[in-house]
Order: C-alpha cells, then structure tokens, then sequence
DNA sequence: CGAATACAAGACTCTTGCGTCTCGTAACTC
DNA sequence: GAGTTACGAGACGCAAGAGTCTTGTATTCG
C-alpha cells in the first residue's frame, strides 16, 4: 500500500474519458473534508480524530468520506500530506548571514503559522511508531534540507563559509532551536531570538 | 487536582501509624505497574496505552492496578513522572567548552538511552493538548534550564563567555539540533555530531 | 483462629468509534 | 424522462477499552 494513493477514488478515471455517468463528486466536499481532517488533527491529535467528528465539522455525511477514503487512515494520511505539501524556494540574498535569517524566518513562520507546524508535535509521535509515515516524513525533511545545502554551496562560493563546516551540522543548528523552542520549551520565537540565534550561527560558520 | 497527587493510595496513612491492617500492597506489583505503564508509553503511545494491556504486561490483574490509581490518566501521568524524574548534577569541568561537551553528551544520552528519551515524542503530541501536563513539562525543562544557566555563571566569572550572550539562546544552540535530530530528522548523534555541535557553539559564544 | 486487606482471574456494563447500509433526494448524461 | 451516481441523515452491527464487581485464595495483624 502506497503511502498516500492519490485519493481512494475508483472514479478518477485513469483514462482520461468523456466522463463519469451520474452526478460528479463535489469539489466542495472534498476541500471540506481535507480541512476539517486538519482541524481535527490539531485539535485532538492522529488518535483523537473520528470519522464522525470530520463529518460533523465538514458538514458533510460519513458515506462522503467513505466514498473518498477506504479508512480513517487514508484520510488522516492525506490530510497530513496536504499539510505538509509545498516547498519554498530557495532563498539568495546575497550573503550568507542574510541567507541564514532568510531561512529561519521561513521556518519560524512554518511552525507558528501554519497547518503544518500545528500538527507537527502530533506529527513527530506519530512518526516514532508509524514506519510507513516515518519514511514519508524524512523524504520531505531530506527534500527541505537540500535547500540549505545551496545556501551552504553559496557561501562557500563566496568564500563566506569556514573550509572545515559540516553543513548537516550547520544546517541542525540554525533549524533545531526553532523547533526545539516550537516542540519542546515553548519558549519565544520572536525577533530578539531570531536575531541571536542568526548572529550566533555565522559567528560559528562564517570565516 | 494535581498532577500526580502521589498516588492514588488511600492507606498510604498520613499518619505514619503503627500499620494497617490486612494484606500490604505488593511493592514488586507497584513496581511492576509502573514499568509496564512506561513500556506501554514507550510502544504505544498515551492513547494507545491500555489498561488491560498494562495489567497484562506487568502480569497482575486490572484490580491491582485500579487499587492504586483511579483512573487511567493518573496512571499514565505517574508513569510519565517516573520518567523525567532524575534531575542531574550540573557539571563542572573546568571550562566552557569541556562544559558544553558534558552537558551534550547528557543529551544525547538522555533522548537515546532513557525511558524518558523513548517516551519524548508522545509528550511532545501531549503537552501540545493538555495544559495540566504541559505546565508541569515546563517546570522540568525550566529546572533543567537552571543547571545551565550554572554553567553561563561560571564561564563568564572565568571572563570565557562573549559579554553580549543571550544565555536562553546559547542554551536552545546547544540542546535544539540534539532534540531535532532525536525527534525530527532522525540524523545521527554520534561522536562526529557531538563535536562539530559543540565546536560551533563554542566559537559562537567563546570569547 | 478471625478480621481485614490484597491479589489473580475474569465476567460484566457502558461508551465510543469504525465501517456498512438504507432511504429519500439532488445532479448529471443520454 | 430513464439511468446512474452523489449526497445528507441516520440506523446498525461490531469491536475495543474503561471501570466495576465477584469469587476464590493469599498474606498480615491481633
């Protein structure tokens, strides 16, 4: 099983026919859906989301849901893939501090403002039990990463960048407070931390 | 109520009386439960523990356990505070860096090796949801913040400290990309990380 | 011994939630 | 209009799990 099969739809023809005979799915229900499955998620976790509960909050019938998803798993898993779908492009702003701060605001924002960052405590749970979602997870973590290895690449083209730096390191130290701050000590992520954290992250890297 | 009102002992006398009277609670079926909560939390998570499953694994019966504590949730929240119980010493090795090192391997040890490392992805899900947990979560961290502050002091008395250091963000600089890798990205914490980790916060922060 | 309590085993009730199904209605194609 | 599928509403069966209770036995005190 795939980890997220498209949708559970047997409808979406694979050719590309005339059309499906009776009414259509309605689009309507299917953005409903997505999004009360997430509110679900951050409300009360993978565990804690009911197929009712997503119905009820939809406005829609559990047959709807059913005819979309196979199993409570299929929807949770497409609702946290949808979360957690679209990577920014990389930044160049010239320098590597600039970069650096570029990158922590992007990730500031990522898990104070956004779907994804809400569901991630439940998220990082999951993945500690889950293998199928673990592998998924990493895949997106490996793919956000290569856009700081080309900040790295940069720099080091600029000569900003000390010849010995371990980029992976570098890349865990500018990343980890914010999600340590954001997961584990709740402790403020505003613009005083940020500027530290940046600050102290080219003082250990750049030449 | 409180977090973990002891236990749900109502012949634990406050009176610390002659004796009561009849059989004494099993101290190994004490022990016995607790571990297995523990297990159970590390397997399965804080919904996925069951009572049942945790009589089974601790081989008494629900009734023991139910003798002890009045519900689930105040079984699971003495487990979790079996866990995160041990505060260690702060540590003082002569040096910033040699402090830092310490203090790191700590970590590390911790989230690799320690019930309450294996349990940390479902606290993270938990205090995310439950104020009552996440207030008493944050009383530890905030105790372990203080260990490190210690070692914030002593550098600076040694004149080893940068003046303008924001000690909170030297702190998360450290323990941020351990948790991180622990929790989220699943990266390496071996002996290479621990030194490039604690070689950058050092020439961020030393003077 | 008798009283009191703990224990294992397991039956029991009650609730919750998954997944299925039916019914009447709505939307779309031919 | 006929046929087909989606939809909302909700009933339904089923399983899992919380918490209670019973029964027979074990342990401790006086």
């Amino acid at each position: 099983m795939a980890v997220v099969p498209a949708e559970g739809d047997d409808r979406a023809a694979p050719c590309a026919g005339p059309r499906a005979p009776g009414r259509p799915r309605s689009s309507v229900a299917d953005a409903a859906i997505v999004a009360a499955a997430i509110d679900s998620l951050e409300a009360d976790g993978f565990d804690g989301l009911t197929v009712d509960g997503v119905a009820a909050r939809a406005g829609v019938s559990k047959a709807t849901i059913y005819r979309r998803y196979p199993s409570k798993i299929e929807l949770v898993l497409a609702a946290a893939q949808q979360c957690i779908g679209d990577i920014p492009i990389p930044l160049d702003t010239g320098s590597l501090r600039g970069d650096l701060e570029a990158t922590a605001r992007k990730l500031v924002a990522l898990v104070s403002d956004t779907p994804a960052g809400r569901i991630m405590p439940m998220l990082v749970a999951e993945i500690s039990r889950n293998a199928e979602l673990r592998d998924a997870f990493r895949d997106y973590i490996g793919c956000r990463r290569m856009i700081s290895m080309e900040i790295a690449q940069r720099a080091l083209a600029r000569g900003e960048l000390r010849a010995d730096t371990d980029v992976d390191v570098m890349v865990d130290v500018l990343a980890g407070p914010i999600f340590y701050r954001s997961l584990v000590s709740g402790g403020p992520l505003d613009d005083n931390f940020l500027t530290h954290l940046v600050d102290a992250v080219t003082r250990a890297y750049a030449i």
